[in-house]
DNA sequence: TAAATATACTTAACAGTGTTAAGTTTTCAA
DNA sequence: TTGAAAACTTAACACTGTTAAGTATATTTA
């Protein structure tokens, strides 16, 4: 069976060809200019060559998003150092607000375009790195009540209220509707003085 | 001069035809199916008469959110009556959740797509009806921090910071973000657990 | 009134997209 | 060496936004 293993093998090794080519592509040139064509031209293959492994583009752009979860949770780790709840929730905004800012086109593929949900549906699978995130998020702000620091109420309502406040700010601010509100010197600066604000508000007195 | 009058109504009339065509398309069909060859055919004109009207179809698309706003604002007019600024604000947020919430594809259009806003760049002009919201909700921040109702901050921290929260929220559920966080029949009342949790913790004490 | 001009609109095409069916080349086992 | 299976490509379909060139239809001028 060392035969077919070493198939295997290499059938992975060039669907992560595939995936490096299509990360790169869209680093460099954005999301929007990512084609399956241009992907197949940069690896020197034929288009349909992808469809032999990947069922369509929105499952390429979903392994893409895998690996920019990746990339997330992997500045994360300092985190488990802060014994604090909500000076860790606050740093866990801070560095989602820092990813976004910095990696636009990962947080636009991540969080804003719907082509790796509608594979995800389709594959039937879940999301494996996002769920950890999310359930990290749901476990601080549990910590944080347990230890009083916040006014105890359903966990979900305050984890949303946080998550969608940094979601909002990222997302806003990579689709250019922050302009009017602040100029852009001001920007990253502002959002991270809401984040402040939001932690400051809602600690307990 | 009367006739040339009456050719530019005729010009503004076409320009009408084009973008209610287009607005019914994609409320009947969604954002993403919306091509300049279907909205042509609607209206039994040939694909490139729409460029006479038109510069493009992120100029069309623009317009079309335009009308979102008119819609959006539309339903804030009883909130004058409103005299505490605190609850002013908060029935401005659940305004905005329920316009998200009932419409998807305009919402997505109006603060998530970038088509409007490249043709918002291109035609150099400004967003109008946009700007005025956004003048309304630093107006209430203001005031209630004016009554002291709120503890002195930067107005545009604390508008970011709520606007930023109601649209990550919407756009989360939109993009079906919140499928795993909370179960699909209880979101949108989590979604408004959310935005009371903000506004009955940032009330100052 | 007839010719010239300006306006309104269409046809045909370009260059691109995702995707599939059918055909070809390569690899490997019997 | 032959035959089957795997890997890959060519050609095509049905779309997309957009433009250049051509055709009718009004309107203005001589």
């Amino acid at each position: 069976m060392g035969i077919v293993a070493r198939k295997e093998k290499q059938k992975q090794e060039i669907r992560s060809l595939i995936l490096e080519a299509s990360m790169k592509l869209f680093v460099e040139e954005g999301f929007s200019k990512v084609s399956v064509r241009k992907i197949a031209e940069r690896i020197q293959y034929s288009p349909t060559t992808l469809y032999l492994y990947f069922k369509d583009k929105n499952e390429i752009l979903f392994h893409c998003c895998e690996s920019g979860f990746e990339k997330m949770l992997s500045q994360n780790i300092a985190l488990t150092l802060i014994n604090d709840p909500i000076e860790r929730l606050h740093q866990m905004g801070v560095n989602y607000l820092n990813f976004g800012l910095e990696n636009p086109e990962y947080y636009d593929l991540m969080f804003i375009q719907d082509a790796p949900m509608c594979a995800l549906h389709d594959m039937g699978k879940g999301w494996s790195s996002g769920d950890q995130a999310l359930e990290a998020l749901k476990m601080v702000v549990h910590e944080a009540m347990q230890k009083g620091l916040l006014v105890s109420t359903k966990v979900e309502t305050v984890a949303m209220a946080v998550w969608g406040m940094v979601h909002g700010l990222v997302s806003l601010a990579i689709r250019q509707r922050l302009d009017k509100l602040v100029p852009a010197e001001d920007m990253e600066q502002t959002m991270h003085d809401s984040l402040d604000w939001l932690l400051k508000t809602m600690k307990k007195a």
